[in-house]
DNA sequence: CCTGTTACGATGCGAGTGCATTGCAAAGCC
DNA sequence: GGCTTTGCAATGCACTCGCATCGTAACAGG
């Protein structure tokens, strides 16, 4: 059989044209010749590997979530409470870079209340990320499910509220971090 | 001169079909012909009113927030803590119609990000919000600017955060509300 | 009645869209 | 060196879009 090529490479190629296009246009900036002109391929290869465009936007979404989830992994070995702390300001923008991917991040937010496929997929991401940080708060410190639960749930929305103030810059990084990391450590 | 009809009350039948086409399709879903069959009219008397697709969707958002800013204003008798529980809980969306606004909010929250003119709007809004908040703190209780700061920004971020989670389902909203009270009561 | 202004419905146009189709170039196998 | 299967560029098509334009129905003032 004939002309074998990497597919994980050319699919991460054109997910990552597709990020940019979405945070320097917003998911409504999305087409398929704006993609492919941002990846340098053009429109034939996208619907080789993706079909179709709404495959391809659910594609960039769950690379996103499993980017992060890959970032986490990476933290495996420090203690409970850095952890913690980590979950929480690992998506605050702190760079241009970090800009791009927190901004990317609430465009899906935002079309996840009229999209099915995509609401699923960060649905999944939310509970596996409150799971863990229950896991954390209870490795860290001695406190019942229930109220690890209501800890959780409170400093994930903060750290989401906050995410989004610095996004759109109405507080500085320095300042999110720091409030997270006195909410983290009071416990 | 000629035919005298309500303008606002034109202008006001249009945003309202306007945020119903974004409640339910989200701001992508967005045309003028869209939001004309949605109002019950012709595509050519938006274009009388608003002149242009972006004016119209501008208009939404300053519609959005002033009638937010209308609703806050209606609190005006009661207590300060009160009316601080009241910033906080009142965009948990509880029924239908609480949840066609706030997902309206966050469409044009996510739009921000990319949209200037948005952009402006939203943060004017959010910082009108912020010095309410702090105003309604120090009536509250005896602490300096500083910390009343400090205090509005943890509490509107974690709002915006509950709000979120409660519009994806994530969260029953007399959960969301039992939290704020918490957090608002402890100050 | 007439006239001038306003309010808007109808239509047309050029641009952009997602997707199906077609065709060909490249590259293992025989 | 053919043969065959894959990778993808190119093109065409039906459709939707925002907006400009045109026509006209309605109505207050003279």
């Amino acid at each position: 059989m004939p002309r074998v090529v990497d597919h994980e490479e050319r699919r991460w190629e054109i997910v990552f044209a597709l990020w940019l296009v979405i945070a320097e246009q917003g998911i409504e900036g999305v087409s398929l010749r704006h993609v492919a002109a941002e990846a340098g391929v053009s429109m034939g290869r996208i619907q080789h590997y993706f079909g179709t465009k709404d495959a391809l936007v659910l594609a960039g979404c769950t690379a996103l979530v499993d980017r992060a989830y890959g970032g986490y992994q990476e933290t495996a070995d420090a203690a409970p409470r850095e952890r913690l702390l980590h979950v929480m300001t690992q998506q605050i923008p702190r760079d241009d870079a970090g800009r791009i991917g927190v901004s990317v991040w609430y465009a899906y937010v935002a079309k996840s209340i009229n999209d099915a496929a995509v609401r699923q997929v960060l649905a999944e991401a939310r509970r596996g990320a409150e799971d863990e940080c229950v896991r954390l708060i209870r490795a860290d410190r001695d406190v019942s499910a229930e109220t690890a639960l209501a800890q959780a749930r409170r400093l994930l929305a903060l750290a989401d509220g906050l995410t989004l103030r610095v996004l759109v810059r109405d507080l500085e990084p320095a300042e999110a971090v720091a409030i997270l990391e006195a909410e983290v450590g009071a416990g």
